[in-house]
RNA sequence: CGGGGCGUGGCGCAGUUGGCUAGCGCGCGCGGUUUGGGACCGCGAGGUCGGAGGUUCAAGUCCUCUCGCCCCGACCA
């Protein structure tokens, strides 16, 4: 390919807004272009790019059993409505309606259509398990596209779905688990597996595949030996050594001239330890029910948990008017203890976190202005209605095995779900026949990866203040050649190169520009292809090319015989 | 949706107490001199100043509405 005549240009001026690296070089180098925020048109060379990708994550799917397809790109709505998605995705899902009116979602995933094909086969036992896939354009309608490729409203993801029973599905989750890991590793990527939360996806367990960087947004604990757990889902140690009450004492109201905040409680009741008090915070969920968090003081809530626990999908802290309004509460002074009989036509779940099963003579707001409860005992001052784990983790808290965690950030890559029967009970008819006989609901998974993400996380991980660098398994091409000047010796020589390395396999783009060799250099290191030749007069009177790999500094002069080879050894050594 | 910033040739920007044919750099085209880390000279093309309405003798500049973009938050596979 020449240069002079591929789509798509570099360009020296970079846009001021364009604050994510892998953004500003991946537009810089003429690799993508956006169109309206978060669409993205994927030009000559980012598609190439992009079809690596797609190329490696094919093999290893192919490679692990599983079956490429392709769904329609427009979703009758009626089977988002079988698994009540419609509203629940509402924020997301893009739908579109035909000159009939028929309604269409534009999928943003595709578990409902790859269950509705599913179930118009009559499935045996036999033919169990079984995974397929597609590489298809997903439509989200997010609030906010941000950092180029790393957050779009549209985006090409990979999405496979298996169907097994349930017996066999541990060994599906692990056979994706393994080809995701072996997927990143030839693209280049190292991954951190970390359990994660579903989301609206709906299962019980899922795992992401995070690439460490500063502009992710996955925020994830690890405590460097086997936890590795997204902030949605991870827990700790909640064990601390402060002094701990064994005496239950009487609940008492005692005055309270204090701020709102937890530090003003505390230094009001010192020495108690922050340990000792109780943190209350309210919201109000999708059903308007009002959920009453209580934790520890020195804990935070963790709404992902709590919205588990609480069996609802949304929260929204509520605001001080209706605190008072509709608990007869007083923000800042909340309480569990009597909160209950003041409610105002709102249902109110007490949700209890763990960490006050041990809290003996508590400390909180007693529902009024300036009143503090001291003494507070769960169970015999207030009865929560769940108690579970609801504390958001932090660095510095210990995990489960006595290890201090630490707080990563990271672009989550790709994700696996255990899916179970979630979808298989809300959609009629998605059963196998059993070996008896008998009809049986299918046990699911689904394994999803980002192209376009997992492009915008190896620009991110692979650059440097001069550009991209791409690993060899992604790049457009492996090969660069500068030919500098006019000479016809270099020409010749070039024409030669190009064709020897072109027959060879090699992928060669040629810069053939009649532009200054400051401008190739430049350019060349900004586009990031693994390997620079160059040919002059100065390399041919060296006695051959000059060829550099693109992380390196020095070049070295190769007679063009022995380039292949040199070339072979050279590229070893690339990423 | 809340907070902040911003829309002026392809890109980056200047121009706002209203006033002349709306500028600059990069890029693009032509001619020439150059040729190993983004050269230089000359000539040239390219803009209904995001859009609509209004005020005015006069609007890029003031007013109203509107569309869009970026950053932070809320939300999110």
């Amino acid at each position: 390919m020449k240069y002079s005549k591929l789509f798509g240009r570099t360009s020296k001026t970079e846009g001021s807004d364009l604050k994510v690296t892998s953004h500003r070089l991946l537009t810089q180098a003429g690799y993508i272009r956006e169109s309206v925020a978060g669409r993205y048109f994927l030009l000559p060379l980012g598609l190439k790019v992009h079809q690596k990708i797609s190329e490696i994550v094919k093999k290893h799917m192919d490679t692990a059993g599983a079956q490429e397809m392709v769904s329609p790109v427009l979703h009758p709505m009626e089977l988002w409505r079988e698994t009540n998605r419609d509203n629940a995705a509402g924020y997301e899902l893009m739908q579109i309606a035909d000159r009939r009116g028929a309604e269409f979602a534009l999928g943003g995933t595709g578990e409902e259509m790859f269950v509705d094909v599913v179930r118009k086969f009559n499935i045996s036992y036999r033919d169990l398990p079984f995974n397929i896939y597609q590489f298809g354009n997903k439509y989200r309608d997010e609030l906010r596209a941000r950092g180029g490729l790393l957050r779009v409203r549209e985006f090409v993801m990979k999405d496979a779905y298996s169907f097994s029973t349930e017996q066999q599905f541990e060994a599906e989750y692990q056979n994706m688990m393994d080809t995701y890991t072996r997927i990143f590793k030839e693209i280049g990527l190292s991954t951190s597996i970390a359990e994660a939360d579903g989301g609206y996806i709906g299962g019980d367990y899922c795992h992401e595949f995070i690439v460490d960087a500063d502009v992710g947004e996955s925020v994830y604990f690890t405590d460097g030996g086997e936890y590795i757990a997204h902030e949605d889902v991870a827990v700790f140690d909640k064990s601390h050594s402060d002094e701990v009450h064994t005496e239950l004492a009487d609940l008492t109201i005692v005055d309270a001239d204090r701020g709102t905040t937890m530090d003003d409680g505390l230094k009001l009741h010192a020495p108690a330890p922050m340990t000792r008090h109780i943190k209350n915070v309210v919201y109000i969920n999708e059903r308007q029910e009002i959920v009453l968090a209580c934790i520890r003081g020195d804990l935070d809530v963790n709404e992902t948990k709590l919205q588990k626990a609480a069996d609802c999908h949304h929260l929204t802290p509520l605001a001080e008017e209706q605190i008072a309004e509709w608990m007869g509460s007083k923000a800042g002074f909340i309480s569990a203890v009597g909160v209950r009989e003041t409610t105002n036509g709102h249902k109110l779940a007490i949700v209890a976190d763990n960490s006050l099963e041990g809290l003996v003579n508590g400390i909180s707001g007693a529902n009024q202005d300036k009143k503090d409860y001291i003494n507070i005992n769960m169970a015999r001052d207030f009865t929560p209605d769940i108690v579970a784990d609801i504390a958001l983790a932090r660095a510095g808290y210990t995990s489960t095995d006595g290890k201090e965690l630490q707080e990563r950030v990271g672009i989550e890559v790709g994700n696996i779900f255990q899916l179970g029967y979630h979808y298989t009970d809300l959609m009629d008819g998605a059963t196998y026949t059993d070996e008896d006989g008998t009809q049986k609901n299918l046990y699911m998974g689904c394994y999803g990866i980002g192209i376009g993400r997992t492009m915008a996380a190896i620009a991110e991980v692979y650059s440097d203040d001069n550009g991209l660098v791409w690993p060899l398994a992604v790049a457009p091409y492996q090969v660069y050649i500068a030919s500098l000047g006019d000479d016809s010796a270099v020409l010749e020589l070039t024409e030669s190169v190009y064709s020897d390395l072109t027959s060879a396999g090699y992928e060669v783009l040629h810069d053939d520009r009649d532009v200054r060799p400051g401008e190739k250099f430049a350019d060349a290191d900004l586009l990031g292809i693994p390997v620079r030749i160059v040919v002059s007069g100065r390399s041919i009177e060296a006695g051959g090319v000059e060829i550099k790999l693109r992380p390196d500094k020095d070049s070295q002069i190769v007679p063009s015989a022995n380039l292949e080879k040199t070339l072979k050894k050279e590229l070893k050594r690339h990423i």
